[in-house]
Parts: structure tokens; sequence; C-alpha cells
DNA sequence: AACTATTTATAAGA
DNA sequence: TTCTTATAAATAGTT
């Protein structure tokens, strides 16, 4: 269509071929629009020129994306679902790996446990005594660290009311040096042994912790 | 083009526009392969026609991911970003709920429990325990249903034997009858009590069963 | 970009 | 739908 017949075949010519990409590009363009108009048609037009630039001719009113969306539903391909498929298994890898872990759990907390084969039950049993013997040696370790702590602390409170109770009689000393007389019955009724730190009792900090420890 | 000129609006009439379509969609389609070879162009064009059917024409050795890539590139619409971004917190969602059931998983089996402080430790043991009740419980159905039927299967047992001795009585008693006389003592050697069926002791069928149940 | 001779697409009819 | 064909539209080569 045009003053010569030419094959379908690559123009060599650079110039050539711009120019007919050019006025063949419009030309698409334009039928696309009439197609649409004419004929209610849906069009997506997306062409890309040798040197990579973009023209597009979407139907008015419609989005791309329904219009790939619809593509994509009815000619089964991938499209940007191969993107998103890799995402799309791990999803299922790891949502797998959740319902597994969650029957589990279930199972260790004594539930859906009804249709449990027998040796499975034995397995469970186990992995909660092992489970059991596990938290209760950390107990132990726990309580025996805190009963150290505690010692250390006590023995402290000791050697600080020692040293409380050494400065206050250096005090009564002078005092009494300086003519004054104080009852010393008063400050010292809890404190019977001459040779400190062993002779305090200081109340635990958390008086019940040693039912459960 | 065509024996008249027609105006670029809808077309009324149903049956043409239908032919219409047919036509210039073949049409475009043809001038989308040409474009191709002619400009080294590439083309993504889908077509949809009034009542859903869908057309396309794809240059060749161009996959329309990449096609449809570019565009959105270029484009900077959105398309497919929106489904990526949800299918991104799905996994985090997912993955984070794994982790948390790891945690509680590995705790319950009395690992990493290190750095656990007391009070959760102590959820932990009563975790543990009342799942080891739920276990035994279901044990200890297991062991008794397990018992009915073998109860079950033992009195079937004494009443086949009763009925097999029986039945050999019977023939002892026609072959003496027939002057035929044979020693009773072979035969009833671990058969006492003379009214069945509770009279037979069997064997269990699994002898050790009874040592885990 | 325009122009225009020709080719191509297609509207209407069969 | 498909074919035919007169005619409109597109466009290759030219300016």
């Amino acid at each position: 269509m045009g003053r010569g017949k030419i094959e379908i075949k690559r123009i060599e010519n650079s110039t050539n071929r711009q120019v007919t990409y050019s006025k063949r590009r419009n030309g698409i363009i334009k039928k696309a629009g009439e197609i649409t108009v004419l004929c209610e048609a849906k069009v997506s037009l997306i062409i890309f020129s040798n040197n990579g630039k973009m023209h597009a001719y979407h139907s008015p009113e419609t989005a791309v994306e329904d219009i790939l969306d619809q593509y994509h539903k009815i000619s089964g391909k991938r499209l940007w679902d191969a993107k998103h498929e890799n995402l799309s298994n791990e999803i299922d890898r790891v949502k797998k790996e959740n319902d597994n872990m969650q029957i589990e759990l279930r199972h260790l907390k004594g539930e859906d446990i009804t249709s449990l084969p027998y040796p499975d039950l034995m397995r469970l049993e186990d992995a909660l005594e092992n489970g059991l013997v596990g938290v209760r040696e950390k107990q132990m370790e726990m309580y025996k660290l805190h009963k150290k702590n505690h010692k250390m602390l006590e023995d402290e409170n000791n050697q600080l009311a020692y040293m409380l109770h050494k400065q206050e009689m250096d005090g009564n000393m002078r005092e009494m040096e300086a003519g004054v007389c104080s009852n010393p019955s008063d400050r010292d009724y809890h404190y019977q042994n001459p040779i400190p730190p062993y002779g305090f009792r200081v109340q635990p900090m958390q008086p019940n912790l040693q039912d459960r420890m």
C-alpha cells in the first residue's frame, strides 16, 4: 500500500525502517482506537521500537490491570506470576511447615491425640517427659543460683550490720569519753554474737519463693 | 475503506458489528505482525470482543512478561506491584508465626530455656504436665479398649475350643458305638471344666503388649 | 513533514 | 463464516 509493494521482511535501511515504524505504529494505534469504538472491544496494545521507545494504546475506561488480569486468566500464561511463583511457593512451604508445627504443638499439649496410633502416643509421652526433665533441671539450676545469691546477700548484710554496729560502738566510746551516757541495750537487742558476720538473720527478699523452688 | 465510508462510532447492528470486529481484528493482528518483522518492533496486543472472547498477538521470541515488565517500568504504573507487596507481607506474617511456634516447640522439648525467666519456666512445666496427663489418659483409654477386645477374643476362642471338643466327643461316641475304642486321655488332657466356654486359657496374641500398656 | 501513486484493508453484498 | 469487489484508508517512495 504505497508507491511500491514491499516484502514483509526486516527493512535494512535504518532511516527507512524508523520512518516506516512511525507510520505503521500510528496506523495500528488508530485502528486499535477504531475497533474499540466501532465494536466495543477492549484493547491493550504495547509497542516497543527497535531503540527501546515505547508506545501504547489502551481502550478508555479500561484499566490495563483488568485487561492483563483477564489475559492472564484466559491464556493461562504465567505473566507476572512467574515473578510471584517463588513467593507463592515460599508461602506454601512455610504454611505447611506451620501446619505441621501446629499439629505437633497441639499433640504436645494433649490435644487432638484421639486418632494417634499407640507408638506415636508413646513417643509423645517420651518427648513430654524429656521436656519436663529439662525444664526441672533448669529450675533446679536457677534455684541453686538464687540460693547462692541469697546467701551472698545475707553475708553482705551481716557484714554491713556488723560494721554499722562497730561504728556505733566507737561512737558510744567517744560519747562516753566525752561524758555522755546512752543505754546500749536499746541498740543491741538483736545482736548477740560478738564475732560477725554470721550472727545476723535477714528476711528473704521473696519469702515464698522457696515454696516453688 | 470499503464500499462505503463509515463513521467511527459504535455499530448498532449486532451482526454487522460482529463481522466488522472479526475483519478489523484480523487486520490489526496482521499489521502487528508486519511491524514486528519490518521494524524489529516488540508488540503486545490483546483484544477482547464485546462478548468476552480474547485474541492476542505477541511478537515472537519475546516473552510477554518482558514486554509487560518494560511497560511497567516505563509507564510507572503499578500493575502487579500491589500483588507483590501482599505476598511479601503474607510471607513475613507466616514466617513470624513459624518462628514463634518453633520457639515454643523447642521450649516444650526442654531446649533453649536457659534465658527463660522463672515464671515462664513454671508455665512451661504446667503445660508439659497437662500434656502428659492428656497423653496418659488417652493411653489408659486405649489400654482399656485393647483389654476389652482381648477379653472378647479370649471368650470367642474358648467357645470355639469347646465346640471343637464337643464335636470330637460326638465322634468318639460314634466310634465307640461302632466298636472302635480310643484312649480319651490323649485328647482331653487340657480340658477340665465340663461347663465351657470359660475353662480354656489361650495365649495372648502379643504377650509383651501388656508390659507397656 | 507533506505528497501521491499504489497497495491494502474492509464495508457491503452474495 | 467466507468470498467478492468496489471503495476507503494506509502507506512506500518521493519531494
